[in-house]
DNA sequence: AATAATCTTGCAAACTCTTCCAAAATCTTT
DNA sequence: AAAGATTTTGGAAGAGTTTGCAAGATTATT
């Protein structure tokens, strides 16, 4: 890649996270933490950057924008280590629907790097991807849900009936041996034709979703190929979970 | 292939990807690298491409009315006005269709108050009101197309013609009196769409849209019902305008 | 004050740019 | 239609940039 257009990507990065350490810049862009350096030291000079120790931010951020990132600082480090941990399950090309929901969107952080195209229905995941051109987005239809920013409805759920994918990455409420249950009754239908149209399904949920139940029941866990948890999670349940044949991968 | 024909090439395929290595454009028009470097250099004359170290990148991407960016000033103040006054011709409980592109962008930040429901296929508008409960956003489905922020594709194409709206508020990149252009063929689809499926059809463009003709022809002035632009408008196109039935606002 | 992390600087390797030249293609003239 | 003139093309050599690494200086952290 040039000079210019790794600069222009550090920039657009930079819009989304407002602060980058240097070997989050580097990994983002395939480049060493050296050039990362050199980059950075233009960009300041441009003044659109100013570098701080082990990493850059943003000269003026923008607030009046919709960031996910910063209403989501709950379980900050777990859902990053999920996300990491879930991205490594995706192979390259492969088709993958992404669910509205905090740690399905960490998930998507991690996926630009496997180029799969994805298809979802929330919009801070899309947003993740207006400005990169490497991977293509698809995005379902339908009406914007207050302050998730998931899109709902008929459109939403007709766009997932009619397609196919190889796996669907998705987020829940509350996760017990009985099944995975979701508090947004609007989400479930949506959800379910997720599940419906991808072959492999899995469950990112962080540990204080262990052993909760939420209101509406979404699906069992015989649906469930993969759940990607923490180390929070209890031993009891993870043994539940493996005796009943869901494959459990403890992200750290 | 003729030299012209590749240097034309070289810009489509900037369009698309704003940078390009050498080795992508050598690929691409099947010619060598000493050429690519050649017409580079003659699109560099021209002042539609800059050369880079190890490629090209776009002069200026950003003027083009379709590339969005959190930090478009191109104009801003008109497109403001415009918005301010295009907004002022929305009833309340209307239901609404905004195009992609900067202006009706800035159109859709003056409608909160008019508490309508709103259609849009464009990411930044979308994103204006996901935080925000006061009006019903629907988003259209489709593929993100890069850089530009819209949604794309079939999907978008046949949301927009199963509904029916009163107003549809659009941008394009030229007005002449012959008719209105744009210079993404694959908008073309969407927004015929989208005038199709509104009862009045209001198009806000600025005072650098007007006698420039874009790429693709959109439509007549005998689709258009309204026409918002600045005080910068040519009197005489103004007039012809007039003289053609379409209504024209002037914005200050 | 000690330790760990990060930054600067200098350097060699890799890559890219310019310039030039011969071969290929195109145009002109007969 | 052929021969010669002109333009365009692809490649090679040397000059110039950029990149990634490593050693020493500097800054945070405990």
């Amino acid at each position: 890649m040039q000079a210019e257009e790794r600069q222009k990507r550090i920039e657009d990065y930079l819009l989304k996270t407002e602060f980058a350490s240097l070997d989050e810049l580097s990994e983002q862009l395939d480049a060493s933490v050296s050039t990362v350096r050199r980059d950075l030291s233009v960009l300041e000079g441009k003044g659109t950057v100013r570098r701080t120790h082990g990493g850059a931010r943003l000269v003026n951020p923008r607030s009046d924008e919709f960031t996910f990132s910063a209403r989501d600082t709950h379980q900050l480090a777990e859902k990053e280590a999920i996300g990491r941990a879930c991205a490594e399950l995706i192979l390259p090309n492969q088709t993958v629907i992404v669910d509205a929901g905090t740690t399905a969107y960490h998930v998507a952080r991690h996926l630009e790097s496997k180029a799969p195209q994805i298809i979802t229905n929330s919009l801070p995941v899309a947003n993740l991807f207006s400005a990169a051109n490497k991977l293509e987005v698809v995005v379902s239809g339908g009406v914007i849900y207050p302050r998730l920013g998931v899109l709902v409805g008929p459109l939403a759920v007709e766009a997932f009936s009619k397609i196919r994918a190889d796996v669907a990455i998705m987020s829940a409420g509350g996760l017990t041996l009985e099944g995975i249950s979701n508090s947004h009754g609007l989400l479930i239908e949506i959800q379910r034709a997720m599940i419906h149209a991808a072959h492999k399904i899995i469950f990112c949920l962080d540990y204080t979703k262990c052993g909760r139940q939420s209101l509406s029941r979404l699906c069992d866990l015989d649906d469930v190929d993969v759940i990607v948890t923490d180390k929070g999670a209890p031993p009891e349940m993870v043994k539940g979970l493996r005796k009943r044949g869901v494959e459990v991968i403890i992200a750290s």
